[in-house]
DNA sequence: CTTGCTATTGCAAAAGGATGCGATAGCGAA
DNA sequence: TTCGCTATCGCATCCTTTTGCAATAGCAAG
């Protein structure tokens, strides 16, 4: 895969932080990862490379890169929290909450709403990686439709 | 829609589940709260009532009344996850990842949107009580006017 | 009212995540 | 290159939330 369409390294240090070992490690494992992985999993990519890094330290790299908006963090349904690279395309997801099947939704339909957002409240919301609850087709028939359910009244 | 004060016994009864005294003292804690409460604080005010009950009980019985969807739980920044009484108008949250600032947004932009997001994806949004994350007028003003940008020292 | 089934509780312990503090090491300046 | 400041790290510990299991107690049927 290509390389780092980002200069990470250049950007922290022009914002005042540092750019240490761990970070770039962090950073690779979450890369490698290539989609959503949970804290645990980077920890042992992280581990396989330098097990000398702390759990604490992912942990708060994690935050760090969050707040640096180069990850981006998500609850996805049940389990823990897992976190993806941000500078790709940005994304979102539909989650059931019956059948916990996940799909996407493009970037353009969710920042146009955000836009009437801007418009009606002046807040600009600035999210690229919204998760979104709900039924899926399937599951909305299957609750509409009564066909095993004794509703009596 | 009226609003309803909720005959959750009968509701809970209904749907095969047990009205304990438990599921009732933390329901009433949460009334009571008024907001946005922490499972702590819900403990403390159970607590005042009845000592006997336990942590344990605490989390699984919010977990039990978000999937009933009487309570609304969400992460509203830093800090652990706040939980709300549902069965009002439902309403949003719009949080400065600057300055934290938190303000509220009516549900009907959000409802027109999940009806668009619908249309374009046979997807049932169906949250009430979204979080979004941006900037708030004030510091989307002072990001972008770099009038105090050389901040050193 | 009594009985039986089983959902729910309390307890204890673990998983997931955050934090205070002394030691270490980036990185800009000399 | 060396120096000094201080951001960041590793460690230990704590906080928040989840889970397994045996005991308890709703609630509906008899």
């Amino acid at each position: 895969m290509s390389h780092t369409r980002h200069d990470y390294a250049a950007e922290m240090r022009r914002r005042g932080f540092r750019v240490t070992p761990q970070r770039q490690i962090i950073l690779d494992a979450i890369c490698e990862a290539g989609g959503h992985t949970t804290a645990d999993e980077i920890y042992n990519r992280v581990q396989a490379k330098s097990s000398a890094i702390n759990r604490a330290t992912v942990y708060r790299t994690l935050d760090f890169l969050c707040e640096m908006r180069l990850v981006v963090a998500a609850h996805v349904g049940s389990g823990p929290m897992v976190y993806e690279l941000a500078g790709e395309e940005p994304h979102h997801h539909l989650i059931c909450r019956t059948c916990g099947h996940t799909e996407s939704i493009g970037h353009d339909i969710v920042q146009q709403w955000f836009a009437q957002v801007e418009q009606a409240t002046s807040f600009t919301v600035d999210m690229d990686h919204l998760v979104l609850f709900g039924l899926c087709e399937q599951c909305r028939r299957s609750a509409a439709d009564p066909t095993q359910e004794t509703s009596s009244k």
